[in-house]
DNA sequence: ACAATACATCGACCAATGTCAATCTAAGGA
DNA sequence: TCCTTAGATTGACATTGGTCGATGTATTGT
């Protein structure tokens, strides 16, 4: 079997070889792809405002607020938690129904923890 | 007993009573302070180059790369992805390591897990 | 000592983002 | 019908953020 090679232990299939200064791979990164989407998920919720606005319509327990509420606790203006309402709808964190003269925001179940969930496996 | 008031079934102690559209509250909403420190974290997280960097270090099996591997995989200048890696770095992420000529990052082990576990209670 | 390499820092530039005042739209109430 | 209220949209503005070229700083090899 003159045509065997032995490789070197930092070779995993698949994965191009590293420079002299690299250390073994254990699996392979991110695909860049995944990466971007998970980057556009955490942008969205990458704001102070935001993450007390997803609270806030969390601890509702219909888990449903009302923008009256987010009015009142935000030392914001309306048109800015306006803003930011759009930004976690548009993101898949919150959906909005109208009832009324009012708005109500809920919680898409699930949505936050399996962001937390990629994140921790990234 | 006649000082004796029935409070509204919106009324939990110590958080203020709901305009008339709004639901009951299951618990209290996360304090400001605490989403300023979430949001700054999450903001060091939420860059597609950023996430890839952290995978891609903890890809490896001693949780440590240098740089050549990143700028081996990102299309991306080297001082583009110094600055990333400085942003992680102070955002508590990666820590650096120099040895010789090279520079060696590092996850901080529980790092991501703890944000990701804040995310989801938030 | 000198050249080369690895990486950090600086300065500039353009794009993206958070904020608000002003305006628009729709729903209720008088 | 008209006025009021709730909330979305628009436009402008200042700030932040990602990117790169140029330069600085150690460290290694000759």
């Amino acid at each position: 079997m003159t045509f065997t090679q032995i490789l070197p232990l930092t070779d995993i299939s698949g994965v191009s070889p590293a420079d002299a200064c690299s250390s073994p791979l254990a699996r392979t990164a991110i695909a860049p792809e995944s990466a971007d989407a998970l980057a556009r998920s955490l942008k969205a919720l990458s704001d102070p405002a935001r993450l007390r606005i997803i609270s806030i319509v969390s601890a509702h327990a219909d888990q449903e607020a009302c923008v009256c509420d987010l009015t009142d606790q935000l030392t914001l203006s309306q048109p800015t938690i306006s803003h930011h309402l759009k930004v976690l709808v548009d993101a898949g964190f919150l959906t909005r129904a109208k009832r009324g003269t009012w708005s109500y925001y809920s919680l898409v179940p699930g949505s936050l923890g399996s962001v937390a969930g990629v994140l921790a496996a990234v």
